[in-house]
RNA sequence: GGGCUCGUAGCUCAGUGGAAGAGUGCCUCCUUCGCGAGGAGGAAGCCACGGGUUCAAAUCCCGUCGAGUCCA
C-alpha cells in the first residue's frame, strides 16, 4: 500500500515522525525520537502490566466517556443503540463481528443512508475464531465491545470528516483519559476485511494495541488495480471512517491487571477460584504471574519459562488452572449476549456456534471441578451487565431453561459416549491392538461429539477394564476441520443472473400494480423490451417470486395482433425490473398490451402469506420471544414456516398456536402495508422486522398486523383484513434440525379442503372397522391387539402341527443305501414351518429334502444329520435341487433353504436331490 | 447449507444375506420368619415406516419419519 495514504497532516504538524520498527519493519508514527520499534506486542512487551496507564475506570464509565466524547466534539456524533450480536441482517456471517457490520453491506456500499452520520457506537461483538486461545494468551475474548464511529463519505459529495480528524480525534481521547502521549505510536498497517479494505493505523501504547483506525475505500474485484495479500481491489464511490476501540483493552490498560479478564470478570473470577478449591495464582506465585503477563505477547511459553528459570511443565501446572477459569468467564459473557440475543442452540449455523461454547463450558466446570451450574454463572454476567444492558435481563427465565436443557442433553451424549468408546476399547483389547487409532478418534468425535480428551479419560478409567492407549495429536481439531473443508471443494456456483442483470440496466424499474390495487386481476401496459424469452413492461400487476411466495401467472394479450395471447408461466424481479417470462412467441417493443393473472392462484398466495406472519405471531406469543422465522414457503394449496425453537413443538402448544391463529383471524385485525425508511423502521421497530430476510434499498416495505402485534419487512401480497384469511389449520410439525422446527398449515378454502379431507380419512377408517368415529381409537388398538395375538396363536398352531405331522413324515421315509430319507412335496407349506420340520428330522437321524410348492414359487429346504455331516452337504444339496427350479440356495451345512420361481419342475427338482444324496451316499459306501 | 452415525424385547444393546439373540427388568414357582440373594420356568418383537434387489433382507440399495453428531 501507498505510503502516501499515510501522509496525514495531523500527524506532521503535532511533531510526529515516521520511523520503521527495528524489529518487525513495519512503518509508524511516534512523538517519542528516542522509539525504535513500533511498540507493538511482540516487538514489545505488556509494559503496563503492574503499571496502569491510567486513571483506574471500569467498563462502564470507558464507554460512557468515549460516547460523550464523540457526541460533544466539533462533529457531534449521534449516539446508537447497540445492535443484536446476532446478524440477522446479514446473510454472510452469522455473528456480529464490528461495529461496521451493523452498516455492510447497503450503507458501505452507499446503497442506503447510514442511520446518523457521522455516528458513534459501542457493539458488543462475537468472534470465535480463537475459541482456543481464549484464558492462554491473557487478551483474546470472544464477547468484546467494540466501540467505534464512524463518518460515511461518498465522493462528489461533502465530506463529513475523514483521515485527519480521524487521527485527531483518537489523540484527543487518550489524552483525556490520561494517557502519556508520548508512549503512543501509530501503526500503519493496512486493513481488510469482508470483502472490503483501506490503510489503517493501529494505535498501540505501552504493548498493546488498544484501537484501530481504519479508512475503508476499497472494494474487492477482480481487475482492481490495487493488490492486497494476493487479491486484488479498487476504489469505492464511498470512503469510510470505521474505527474500532477495544473497550476491554481500555479497562485492562487502566488497571494494569495480569490478564484482560482479571479486569473485566474480578467478581466472577472470585467465585470460580473459590469454587474450584484452588488458590489463584497471583496468590501463590505473584512474581511468575506477572512476569508471564508481561512476556505473554513478546513470547513463547517455553522462552517464557527459560527466562522466569523454570521448567515448562511447571510454568503449565500454575497456569493452567486459572486459564481453564478465565476461559469460563469470557465463555459465559458470550453466551449471555447470544442466548439473551435469540440464539437457540442447535446442531447448524449459529445454534451450533452457541452449542460449541456452551459444550467447551460444561467440559471446563467440570475438568475444574466447579459445581455452580453454568445458568448460574451466565446469570453473574447478566448481573453485571444489565446496567448497561438492561434488556439482557428480560431473557433469563428462558436463559436458564435452555441451559440446563442443553446441560442434560450433553451429560446424555457423553453417558451414550461412554458406552460406545467402552465396547470400542474392548474390540481392539481384543485384538491386542495397543493404540486407538486417529481415524477412529476423529470419527467419535465427528459422528457421536465425543471429544478425544473425553475418549483417553474413559479409557484409562481403570474400572472401564481395558488398557488401550489414547495419543491426541496437538492438531487434532483442526485435522478434523481440514477434513471437513476438502469436502466443501468443488462446489462452487455462479448464477448467470449478471447477463440479463446488464441487459435490464438501462431499463427503468417496473410500476408495481399489485401493490397500489392488490385486488385487481386486469391491466393494461406497454411493452418496453423482450429479453430471453421475458416480456419487460413499463407497468404489471404480475407479482415476480420472493420472499417465500411464488410467482402469478397469468396472460398476455395483443388487441393489435388479433387478440393474440402470450401465456405467463413465470415472473423474476432484477433490481426492479420485471421480467414476465413466456411459453413461447416474442412481442416487439411498444406493443400494448391487456394482462390478466390467474386471480384464484394469487388470491391463495396472498392468503397463505398474510396467514404466514399471523402463524408466526400466534407461534411468538404461545412458544417465547426467542422464535425467529428460519425460512418460509407459501402455496396454492399450503404453506409452511421454519421457526428457530429448542424444543419440539408438542399437540398442545401446536393446538394454542393453531387456536391463537384463528382468533386473529376472527378478531378481523386491519394489516397495513407501506414503504417506509428504512433506518427509521429499524429504529422504531427493531431488527424483528427482517424475519424473511433483508431486502435492499433505501425505503423498506413494511407489514405491520394489527396495533403492531406482527410487523415485518415483506414484499408479498396481503389481505387487507385478517378476517379475508379464512380458516388457519395447521397440517403438522416436523423438525427439520435440532433448534429449528418447521409448521405446515393451510388458510382459507384450501384448509377447509384439508379439514374435509381428514374428515374423510377418519370416516372410512371407521366405516372399515364398523364403529362410530369416536371409538375408532379404541377399536384399532383392540384390533391391533387381536392381530398380534392371532400371528401368535397362528404360528403356535403351525409348530403344532408340524410336530404332529413328523410322525408321519417318518414313515414315508425312503431308504437310500441304508440311510433314511424324507423326500416330500408339501402343498402350501412356508419356510419356517419346513425348517422346524426338517430340523427335528435329522436329529432322528433323517435326511430331508423338502419342497414347498405355492402359486409362484417353490421353496426347498434340506437338513443332513449330524453323522452324516462329512458326506453330505446340506447347503450343497438345496442349491443343486434349486437349480432346476430356476433359483438358488444356500446356508449351512447340518441344514439349509432356498427356492426358485419354475414349480413344474418340482418332481424334477426332487428326483436331481435323491440322484445327488445317492451319489454321494455311495461314495462313502465304497469308502 | 454440507458430511457422518443410529432406529431390534419395558430398558441397555449384540446380530454384515440363510431358524430373531444377550444382559437387565417383569411374571410364576422353589429356597427364606421376612428382606437381600440364589435356583427353575415363563411372558414379552409389524427388527421405525414404504418401496426395490434376491430363491432368501433386521442385514444390501432408494425414499419417508424419528434421533444424535461434526463442519462452514
Amino acid at each position: 500500500m501507498d505510503s502516501e495514504e499515510y501522509n496525514i497532516e495531523y500527524l506532521k504538524e503535532n511533531g510526529f515522525t515516521r520511523k520503521k520498527c527495528e524489529r518487525c519493519g513495519s512503518h509508524f508514527w511516534t512523538r517519542d525520537h528516542d522509539r525504535k520499534t513500533c511498540g507493538d506486542a511482540p516487538c514489545e512487551f505488556y509494559s503496563f502490566i503492574g503499571n496502569p496507564i491510567f486513571k483506574e475506570r471500569s467498563a462502564d464509565e470507558i464507554r460512557e466517556s468515549f460516547l460523550s466524547f464523540f457526541e460533544h466534539c466539533p462533529h457531534k456524533h449521534t449516539r446508537m443503540k447497540r445492535y443484536p450480536v446476532v446478524a440477522r441482517w446479514r446473510d454472510d456471517i452469522y455473528l456480529n463481528i464490528a461495529s461496521i457490520a451493523n452498516f455492510q453491506p447497503f450503507v458501505t456500499s452507499g446503497k442506503v443512508p447510514p442511520p446518523a452520520n457521522p455516528l458513534v457506537i459501542s457493539q458488543p461483538c462475537i468472534r470465535l475464531e480463537d475459541l482456543e486461545s481464549i484464558g492462554k494468551t491473557g487478551r483474546h475474548l470472544t464477547a468484546f465491545e467494540m466501540m467505534g464511529h464512524h463518518a460515511f463519505n461518498k465522493r462528489g459529495g461533502e465530506e463529513i470528516y475523514w483521515k485527519n480528524d480521524t487521527v485527531k480525534y483518537c489523540d484527543g481521547f487518550l489524552r483525556h483519559l490520561g494517557v502519556d502521549m508520548d508512549s503512543v505510536t501509530y501503526k500503519e498497517a493496512p486493513w481488510v476485511g469482508g470483502g472490503n479494505a483501506g490503510p489503517c493505523l493501529e494505535v498501540i501504547t505501552n504493548g498493546l494495541e488498544l484501537a484501530t483506525l481504519v479508512f475503508m475505500d476499497l472494494e474487492l474485484s477482480p481487475q482492481g488495480e490495487i493488490s492486497i495479500n494476493g487479491q486484488r481491489y479498487t476504489k469505492m464511490d464511498t470512503y469510510i471512517v470505521d474505527t474500532g476501540y477495544g473497550l476491554e483493552r481500555f479497562v485492562w490498560a487502566s488497571k494494569g491487571t495480569p490478564t484482560v479478564y482479571d479486569a473485566m470478570f474480578p467478581d466472577v473470577i472470585k467465585e470460580l477460584v473459590n469454587a474450584s478449591g484452588f488458590e489463584h495464582p497471583l496468590e501463590t506465585h505473584p512474581a511468575i504471574i506477572i512476569q508471564n503477563a508481561r512476556l505473554s505477547g513478546a513470547m513463547k511459553r517455553e522462552e517464557i519459562a527459560n527466562k522466569l528459570g523454570i521448567s515448562l511443565k511447571n510454568l503449565k501446572n500454575i497456569l493452567e488452572p486459572i486459564e481453564t477459569i478465565y476461559a469460563i468467564a469470557d465463555h459465559t459473557k458470550c453466551l449471555a449476549f447470544m442466548l439473551a440475543d435469540g440464539v437457540v442452540p442447535s446442531n447448524a449455523k449459529e445454534g451450533y456456534l452457541a452449542r460449541l461454547v456452551l459444550r467447551r463450558v460444561f467440559r471446563m466446570l467440570k475438568s475444574m471441578g466447579i459445581g455452580i451450574p453454568l445458568e448460574d454463572i451466565v446469570l453473574m454476567q447478566i448481573e453485571t451487565l444489565r446496567k448497561s444492558f438492561p434488556e439482557l435481563e428480560k431473557s433469563v427465565d428462558r436463559i436458564v431453561e435452555l441451559v440446563s436443557l442443553e446441560h442434560r442433553r450433553y451429560d446424555e451424549t457423553l453417558l451414550k459416549g461412554e458406552r460406545i468408546i467402552r465396547q470400542m476399547a474392548r474390540g481392539y483389547k481384543r485384538k491386542e491392538e495397543q493404540k486407538i487409532p486417529l481415524d477412529m478418534l476423529i470419527n467419535l468425535y465427528d459422528t457421536h461429539g465425543l471429544p478425544p480428551e473425553f475418549v483417553k479419560e474413559v479409557v484409562s478409567n481403570q474400572e472401564a477394564g481395558v488398557d488401550v492407549e489414547v495419543d491426541i495429536p496437538e492438531n487434532f481439531y483442526s485435522l478434523v476441520a481440514s477434513m471437513h473443508s476438502e469436502e466443501r471443494k468443488g462446489e462452487m456456483e455462479q448464477p448467470i443472473v449478471e447477463k440479463i442483470e446488464e441487459k435490464t440496466k438501462s431499463i427503468p424499474a417496473t410500476q408495481k400494480l399489485y401493490y397500489e390495487k392488490p385486488s385487481a386481476v386486469d391491466f393494461e401496459a406497454t411493452v418496453l423490451d423482450f429479453v430471453d424469452g421475458s416480456v419487460i413492461l413499463d407497468k404489471t400487476l404480475f407479482f415476480p417470486e420472493g420472499g417465500g411466495q411464488p410467482a402469478d401467472t397469468g396472460s398476455l394479450t395483443l388487441k393489435e395482433e388479433n387478440n393474440r395471447t402470450l401465456k405467463v408461466i413465470d415472473v423474476q424481479e432484477v433490481e426492479g425490473v420485471i421480467l414476465h417470462k413466456i411459453e413461447n412467441g416474442g412481442v416487439s417493443k411498444g406493443a400494448v398490451v391487456s394482462g390478466h393473472i390467474d386471480a384464484a392462484r394469487r388470491i391463495a398466495h396472498t392468503k397463505h402469506h398474510s396467514a404466514t406472519h399471523v402463524v408466526v405471531c400466534a407461534a411468538r406469543e404461545v412458544l417465547g420471544g426467542h422464535i425467529w422465522q428460519a425460512g418460509a414457503q407459501k402455496g396454492e394449496k399450503r404453506a409452511r414456516i421454519d421457526i428457530t425453537h429448542f424444543k419440539r413443538i408438542s399437540d398442545a402448544e401446536r393446538r394454542e398456536i393453531e387456536m391463537l391463529a384463528n382468533r386473529i383471524v376472527m378478531e378481523d385485525k386491519e394489516i397495513k402495508a407501506s414503504f417506509e425508511d428504512r433506518n427509521e423502521a429499524e429504529q422504531k421497530y427493531g431488527f424483528r422486522i427482517y424475519q424473511g430476510g433483508v431486502p435492499p434499498g433505501k425505503r423498506i416495505r413494511i407489514v405491520r398486523i394489527g396495533e403492531d402485534e406482527d410487523v415485518q419487512a415483506c414484499a408479498g401480497t396481503h389481505c387487507s383484513k385478517t378476517g379475508e384469511i379464512g380458516p388457519i389449520k395447521i397440517l403438522r410439525t416436523e423438525r427439520i434440525q435440532d433448534g429449528i422446527e418447521r409448521i405446515e398449515y393451510s388458510a382459507g378454502e384450501a384448509a377447509v379442503k384439508e379439514i374435509q379431507l381428514l374428515e374423510e380419512l377418519i370416516r372410512k377408517s371407521a366405516s372399515v372397522l364398523r364403529v362410530p368415529v369416536h371409538k375408532l381409537p379404541s377399536a384399532v388398538e383392540r384390533f391391533f391387539e387381536e392381530w398380534k395375538q392371532l400371528r401368535k396363536e397362528n404360528e403356535r398352531l403351525r409348530a403344532e402341527i408340524a410336530e404332529q405331522r413328523i410322525g408321519l413324515w417318518k414313515e414315508h421315509a425312503r431308504d437310500i443305501r441304508g440311510v433314511s430319507v424324507i423326500a416330500e412335496v408339501l402343498p402350501g407349506a412356508d419356510t419356517k414351518e419346513m425348517m422346524k420340520i426338517a430340523s427335528q428330522l435329522s436329529k432322528d437321524d433323517f435326511l430331508t429334502i423338502l419342497i414347498g410348492k405355492r402359486e409362484k414359487h417353490a421353496s426347498v429346504v434340506s437338513s443332513v444329520p449330524v453323522y452324516l455331516r462329512n458326506e453330505v452337504n446340506a447347503s450343497a444339496l438345496v442349491k443343486r435341487v434349486c437349480e432346476v427350479l430356476g433359483g438358488s440356495g444356500g446356508g449351512k451345512a447340518e441344514i439349509a433353504q432356498g427356492g426358485g420361481t419354475k414349480i413344474e419342475k418340482v418332481k424334477e427338482a426332487m428326483e436331481a436331490g435323491i440322484t445327488l444324496v445317492d451319489d454321494l451316499i455311495s461314495k462313502k459306501v465304497q469308502k
